[in-house]
Order: structure tokens, then C-alpha cells, then sequence
DNA sequence: TGTACATCAGTGAACGCGCGTTCACTGATGTAC
DNA sequence: TGTACATCAGTGAACGCGCGTTCACTGATGTAC
């Protein structure tokens, strides 16, 4: 991955406040620049193309979100606790990105099911569902995963944590356990 | 909504069929009409514009997937029992129209937190989620939502049922019943 | 300290392309008399 | 039955536009001697 300089920092930020505004699909590399106060040329030296700008947005929203998560379960155990540190670390660092919720909405493009990083969580929710008992733990971990993300998706909407959609998602980890 | 004329009818299944191969974001009038077999000018005697045509796109669907589910739970009382022939029955449907993956994957737009259908849907679970004593229904049945409609991605890319995925959501009705 | 040269982020005009939409038209079908 | 006219789905050339990408360039900074 290329080191973040400040100027592709800036068009990152940039991209991510023209995808709240008007969606991933009308991204275009115009408006990211207009929006950053570069020239158009400037976005090249960056990244070779629109695409791989796209894909440096996300790796940069997941490898924060994966970070707190990875930081809130630490060394515990499999099982119920771990799942539900996870989920809040979640959705947590989900409400620190500043407008992201493009990201979580539209994500998935036309060929693939899930975005890699998605995947990534999910298998870190198997161990646990497997220790609590859950057969079909791959397909329950990335159920569990979209349950989150439209969790993540609400509180995005509503700009603050949500306690009823907290609420609903432990009571689920509860029961399941 | 326009009567169902022949053309119509084919142009939609024609973006269906692109949406399905390219993406919601690449469904262009030239690449329908190019598989549809009829001239660009024919798009707009049957369609005010591009986004009415999109949106003729998500109707069909969900009115199809409506129909079933309506079906399904007939008068059976707010419950589990009604909770779970919804479920089954929104699987079912989504598995019989060909092609809709991306309808689910890329449905929402820039500034839309849900369709509206998926928000019908949401709230057709309400009554049963509150009759198994769930607080907080109104996210709970969003929540439900979001997880069945996951579950039909599953089944979708699998191009058949799925009873795994089928199975883990049974469960977690029978356990928050 | 001064001069010559290398590096490289940033520039912006220019390109070709596919896009959504318009519109004057064609020609088949139906209706009036 | 034959003729004149109305209707309207379907046509396709033409438009202007924003798009992604290229490239010869500028000019600030660092290095060599």
C-alpha cells in the first residue's frame, strides 16, 4: 500500500465527503478533485486509476474499524462475550468515521458478494458462534456480520449510538448463547 | 404505474439482465436497449428518463416478492409461526426471479437509508416481533430485514436453497420466541 | 558560497468516449364515411 | 369495398456533457562539486 503523504490523505478525505454526498457511483475523479482543491493531474501521481482510489477508500475505512475491533477482543476467549465486544468495537468505530455510511450502503459491486473485508469479519465471529454452540458457523458468521452493518447503518443515520439497535443485537448474542 | 405492455415488459427484463452482469451503477439506456433489440428513441416512449425506469426495475421485483409473502402469512397471527412463513416465503421468491442479485446488493442510493419496500417488509414483521415479546420493534424488525434479505443473497449466489442459512434463521426465531 | 543538475509532486489543457435525452420521422393499425 | 385521416409505438441521427486518462510542462527542493 502507498504510504499516506498528506495530498493523497486529502483526496481520500475528499472522496469520502463526495461519497456521502452523492454516492459511490457518482465518484468521479472532477469532483474528488474540485472537492480538494487539486488539479486533476495531481490525482494521477496518487493512483493509477479511479478504481484503485475507490478500493484505497475502503482499505482505509476497514483497516481503522478492524483495529478497534481487533484492539476490544484481545486475547478473550471465543464465545459470547468476545462476539459481543466485537460487535460494539464495531459499531463504535463505525460512528467515529466521519460519513461513511456510503461505504457500508453501497459497498458491493457487481460481481462480488462481499468486499474481502467483510469476509474478515466474519470469519472473526466463527469462533465464536462455534463456541456457543452454532452449527453452519459460516454461514451464521456472515449473517451476523450483516446484522451488525445495518446496525452500523442506523446509528449512521442517525448520527449517535442507537441503545434499542445495541439492545436488540445483545439480546440476540444472549439468546444464541 | 404504466400498464404492462410487451416492450415495456421486455426492456425491463433487459435491465435486469444488465444490472445482473454490469451493476446497478453501469445499467445504461444504450446497453438495455442494445439487449432489449429495440432503438434508444423506443426507451423513452416507455419511461420518462433513466431513474423511472430503474425504479420500474425495483417495483416489478418487489411487488412480485410482496405478493408471495403476502400469501404466505395469509391471516395467521402475529408470532413466530407468521415470522417464519414470511421469512421462507421472501427466500422462495427472491430464488424464483432470475437475476435480481443486484437489486439487493446495490439497491440503495446516495441519500436513501432503505427502499421503501424493504421498509414494507420491516414493518409487516413488527406485529410478530412484538407479539414474542421483543422491545424495541421497530429496529428489531429492520434488523430482521437486513438479515433475511442477506440470507437471499446467499441463496442467490449459491443459485438454490440454502439450508444452512435457512436453518440459523429458523433458530434464532425459535430462540427469540 | 555559488552553480549545475536531478528529482518529483503538482499542473491543466487536450483527447476520445459513452452517456442521457430530444425530436422530426415512419409505417402499421384502427376508424369514419 | 375503397379512400382519407388519426393514432401512436417504434426509429435513429444528432446534441451537449461530464467522464477517465494522458502528457509535456513547471517549479520547488535536495544533492554534487
Amino acid at each position: 500500500m502507498a504510504p499516506p503523504t498528506a495530498t493523497r490523505e486529502a483526496l481520500i478525505d475528499a472522496g469520502v465527503l463526495v461519497a456521502e454526498r452523492h454516492g459511490l457511483g457518482s465518484l468521479s475523479v472532477n469532483r474528488v478533485v474540485d472537492e480538494a482543491g487539486y488539479a486533476k493531474g495531481t490525482f494521477y501521481v496518487h493512483f493509477p486509476d479511479r478504481e484503485a482510489f475507490v478500493a484505497a477508500i475502503h482499505e482505509r475505512f476497514y483497516e481503522r474499524v478492524e483495529r478497534r475491533v481487533a484492539a476490544a477482543i484481545g486475547a478473550t476467549e471465543p464465545g459470547p462475550e468476545r462476539l459481543g465486544r466485537g460487535m460494539i468495537a464495531y459499531l463504535d468505530a463505525c460512528l467515529e468515521e466521519r460519513g461513511v455510511k456510503a461505504l457500508l450502503t453501497e459497498a458491493r459491486g457487481a460481481g462480488e458478494a462481499l468486499t474481502s473485508r467483510q469476509a474478515t469479519f466474519a470469519a472473526l465471529a466463527e469462533p465464536s458462534l462455534k463456541a456457543m454452540g452454532w452449527k453452519d458457523v459460516k454461514v451464521a458468521g456472515r449473517l451476523f456480520v450483516a446484522l451488525t452493518s445495518e446496525a452500523a447503518l442506523i446509528e449512521l443515520e442517525a448520527g449517535r449510538k442507537v441503545p434499542a439497535a445495541r439492545r436488540v443485537l445483545e439480546r440476540l448474542i444472549a439468546l444464541g448463547a
